[in-house]
Formats: C-alpha cells, structure tokens, sequence
DNA sequence: TTACGTAGGTGCGATAACGCACATACATCG
DNA sequence: CGATGTATGTGCGTTATCGCACCTACGTAA
C-alpha cells in the first residue's frame, strides 16, 4: 500500500485514516468499494450483517419500526465511523434496520475480518471501541431530544449531523422522508423547515433542502446536537462539526 | 474462593454469576461491596467514573439533564448488568449522570481492574460487550418510545424493565421520582398510575407502587419491554423476565 | 405541450401533554 | 394526638402535535 492510497482513505474515513500505517494496510487489505443507493436497506432488524460498512460519502440512518408502522431514527453513521458496531460486540444483530438516508460510497469488509482485526486488540480495537461510545451518546442523546424538545429544534439537530457528514451543503432528502427519521407527521417537518427558511437558516426546494446559515442552524437547535458534537470531538480526536471548515 | 461464596455472587449479579470458575475466581478478588441509598449520585455528567458498579439488589438510573433543568431516563440498570461500560470503551466519562432508583447492595470494582480484566480478552470480555449492545439495545427502545408512544404504555415499559432488576413487587418509589425518569409531569404519571390501577395492574400507596398483575402490565404496555426484554435474553442468556417466575 | 406522479403548503378539529393552582390524604415525630 | 411535610388527586386553560383532507407546484416523459 503506498501512503498516496493510504491517503484515499484518509480523506474519506476519519476511523479508517486514523489508523496507524503498519495496521492501516493490513485493513485496507481487507476493504472493498461499493456505491449505495438512497433508500437501499443494508439490513434488516435481527438479520446478520454481511459486511461491516465504513461509509465514505453516503451516510446510513439507524431506523427502528414499530408494529403500528410508526418509524423513528437512533442515529447516524457517516465518515466518522462504521455500521457494524454488533458484530465485534458479539450480538451479530440488532433490533434496527440501517437504511441509505444520503446515496453515496462506502468501504465494506467481511464480519470474519473485522472480528479479526478487532481481536488484535491493537489501535483499530480501541478506535472501534470509541466509536461505539460515541455511537451511544448519540442514540441517548436522541432518546433525551425526542422526550424533551419541539419539532423545530430536532429538525436543526437532525440537519447539523447529517451536514457534518456530507461534503455538501445541498441535503437531497424529502420532507416526507425526514419525517421518517424524526418519527413525526410529514407536515410538522414542512412546517418546521418552512420556519427556519423564513429566518434564512435553509433554503427548501422540491427534494433538497440547503444549509445556508450554519452557524444560525446550531443557534436555533437544542443544546443535543453540540452535546453529541462534543462527544464525539473528545472520543474520536478531531473535529466533526463544520462550523470551522 | 468456595464454591459457597461464588454462588453468594451468582444469585446476586448475572454478569457475574455467568463467569466461570477460574475467572470467577481472579475477578471476586477484586470486588468489594457497598450499600446505596436512593437517591445517590455514583457519577455527574461528564466525570470519570470512580468505580465500576455490579448491582446485586440497587437499580440504577442513567439520567440526562438539560440546561433548562428537563430530565430524561435513558437506561436502567440493575443486577443484570455493569455500570461503567465507558471504562472499557475507552471514554472513561458519559454525558449522562448515574442516580440510585431503588436503595440496595452492589459490588464494585476499580476501574484499573476492570480494564485489566477486559484486556485479558476471555469470557469476562465476551460478557462485558454482550451486556454494552443490551443496554444500547435499551437506550435505541427508549429513543423510540419517547416518540411514539404513550405515557401511559411508557409508565408500564419502566415499571416492567425495574421489576425485572427488583426481587420484590413493591417498587418504593414516588410518582415526582418517576415524572423524572420519563421525563414527563408528575400529574402525568399519576393519572397513569391510577389508570393502571383502575385496571388492577398496580397498587398505588403512598411512596410505593406494587405491582399486581405482571402478566396484565406486560399486555398494557408498548412492544418496547418485549423488544427489550428479548434482546437481554438472547445477548445474555437467560431469562430476565420474571413473567415466568 | 399536456398529463401525471410526487413534493410541498394550508386549514381545521381532535387529542395528549403541559403549566399552574390548589385540595386532600397519609406518615411521622414532637 | 395534632402539627407538619410530603405525596397524591383534580381542575382548567394553553400548547404542540396529530390525522385527515385537499390544494398547489414542480418536473419529467409521453
């Protein structure tokens, strides 16, 4: 592996680019490139997963359904980690189905790799392991912002942390689709979004919304998103946020 | 180490009890027991924890609280499981505070202990990282459930997921204490409360809600308990439903 | 250019939960 | 036993969100 491929990964998976150069090309060893498509389930609630994925420019939701058909999102998984967190636990499954919310590459490598590598119990365990620190900040932090907060101000933490996670500033996502995520009505997302254009925060056209006032976004959500922001600056070592980008 | 005094902590923490003899053996060595009052506070947002907590007959609470003084559950803990999941995940510190639920005996452990034992990469390992994706399990369901449900199902959800940890059906604990918990109005649990009594579920005193019909609690609540439920059983091996008990 | 499918906008009554105020009831302790 | 503190019960107007209905607007393809 010459460091110009090393580089690739680097700039496209922070978990991946921090690895160490000796470990980072036995790993690397052991990827493959895939295009995801918007809305392509890559598993379903309490099936084993086929691959670990390592997203570079696609982002994953963790979606849960309920019975009744209502849908509610968990978390999401960028360029700052991996879907894959049960299979090094040793749960192999999980009751949520991951779903492409944002179409785009990713790196993926067989669960028997991964487990492998994570037993070397060297800097790709312990990246891992953070990684599901901060992967459960999240999810409690959700669990906190669904209970406590108003539509509107979900809408701008749900906005920040996918935009953190695209090289964009045009999120290609319905309201309808959104609204999914946030397990609320379709128009309480067009109502919410239709607020924060008003104060020149985003700009809603037909299937794109675009983040026009990042730093406005981060004024307007609930104190949850700079809480998961931190968490995972302090867990993972670098800035995620683009608010300085 | 007896085999008598390794049953004391067999009946007493489930995690514990499921290591085997010459684990057992190194790891017991290292605990020692305290009692916990309710109400006590074993670690604040964002400190490192002091001790790693195994809960033999104390439930504990992971809370969030927000700069506006809103509070929201996203976890319990009890004689299933570990407090101190960061200790081994590498983050040391959670952005979420741990309160006693329900007064009783834990056994604990130095952090440097824990790690140690961690790194050895045996059962003790298998079992801490089974038990990070149950209690994940439970913090994704209570995301959920804080959208989509009911207080009056969510009321059951805890009541259920707090009588598992508990060997009695009198659960000491005040509507204000649960309001907390749920994150909603203390009015609110009470009129739940008395809806589920109304229905002969529950028993409502002063400072105390016994639990009468278990069966009955588990058919009023969301799938969320069951989902939950489940994934213990299956992640950790045994039954922690005491529907059949 | 028109038709059709899909995304977004709006209105309105229903409902669940909130915030506040205050009444009642229980438990303990001087 | 009676006072006090705390837990619980209840009422009421307010608010956020829901569920439904329906309308408008955009975009692509016949």
């Amino acid at each position: 592996m010459t460091s110009a491929s090393k580089k690739d990964f680097e700039q496209l998976n922070f978990l991946l680019a921090s690895l160490e150069e000796s470990e980072a090309k036995r790993v690397f060893s052991k990827l493959e490139r895939v295009s995801l498509d918007l809305g392509h389930v890559i598993y379903e609630s309490g099936e084993k997963l086929d691959y670990a994925y390592f997203p570079t420019t696609c982002i994953v939701s963790l979606l849960y359904i309920m019975e009744d058909g209502g849908t509610a999102e968990i978390g999401i998984i960028g360029n700052d980690g991996l879907l894959g967190v049960p299979l090094f636990l040793g749960g192999d499954s999980t009751s949520s189905r991951a779903v492409i919310q944002s179409a785009g590459d990713s790196y993926r490598m067989k669960p028997k790799d991964l487990v492998e590598e994570f037993k070397r119990a060297g800097r790709f365990q312990d990246l891992l392991l953070r990684y599901t620190q901060a992967l459960m900040t999240q999810i409690s932090q959700t669990a906190v912002c669904n209970r406590l907060h108003a539509v509107e101000q979900q809408l701008c933490r749900w906005l920040l942390l996918s935009h953190d996670r695209l090289i964009t500033d045009k999120l290609v996502m319905t309201h309808d689709l959104i609204s999914n995520m946030l397990g609320v009505r379709r128009e309480g997302v067009t109502l919410a979004a239709k607020k924060l254009a008003a104060k020149n925060l985003i700009k809603n056209t037909r299937g794109t919304i675009e983040v026009i006032d990042r730093q406005g976004l981060e004024d307007a959500s609930c104190e949850c998103y700079e809480i998961v922001n931190s968490e995972y600056n302090r867990l993972l070592g670098r800035g995620m946020s683009r608010t300085f980008a």
